[in-house]
DNA sequence: ACGCGGATGGCCT
DNA sequence: GGCCATCCGCGTA
């Protein structure tokens, strides 16, 4: 759980990457406090031709670094007040991404604690596409960067989760494409296994 | 255990 | 003007 995942792991299906980002540890370092959790539920988006996926407008000023190499951070804002984050998937100028859509708190639970003071409990600290942004402290300032290392935000290897362990579903929250079952998320009962 | 609606602002038509 | 890849609190069972 030391390595990044490199660029390589990004360039591939958004589907595939959802899936095999189950398991792997999203972590913030602001330089002051060191914030982690590890992924468990995803989605993906799978570009233009996808009705549902913020790309399938084109590439706007919102969604800039959706475009970006694989790799990339896209955070948008979301209701006047969230914020979310996706990794880019596929090829640069493509605009496919995932969705980090939750997580199991791991380091920093006081900082989220802090950070989200009407959460009752610590597994509802992380749990929502804002929730967690909430959580880890990431804005629109982390928006292009690479989370593939040497920058706050980066996502690290994981423990691999079998697929008796993964359950799919349709995405939630969107309005198209809404039977498309592109929604991964670690089954409860193996969310806390190593 | 649900279901509903308000909050709140940026962006596209 | 309307639509959001959401969250929370309050209402009814």
């Amino acid at each position: 759980m030391r390595t990044p995942l490199p660029p390589s792991f990004y360039l591939r299906d958004a589907a595939i990457v959802a899936r095999e980002l189950l398991g792997a540890v999203l972590m913030h370092d602001d330089g002051a406090q060191v914030v982690s959790g590890r992924i468990i539920e995803t989605e993906a988006y799978l570009g233009p031709h996808d009705p549902a996926s913020h790309s399938a407008a084109g590439r706007t000023a919102r969604t800039w670094h959706m475009f970006g190499p694989p790799g990339t951070a896209y955070v948008y804002f979301i209701y006047g007040m969230h914020w979310c984050v996706n990794a880019v998937t596929g090829d640069e100028g493509y605009g496919s991404a995932v969705l980090i859509r939750a997580l199991a708190p791991l380091a920093g639970l006081e900082v989220m604690r802090a950070r989200r003071p009407k959460a009752r409990t610590d597994a509802s600290l992380c749990d929502g596409p804002g929730k967690l942004c909430a959580a880890l402290g990431i804005t629109r300032a982390h928006d292009g960067l690479m989370l593939t290392g040497a920058s706050p935000l980066t996502i690290y290897e994981g423990p691999p989760v079998p697929d008796d362990g993964v359950v799919i579903g349709p995405r939630i929250g969107i309005s198209k494409a809404v039977d498309w079952p592109l929604r991964f998320c670690i089954a409860p009962q193996r969310q806390t296994s190593a």
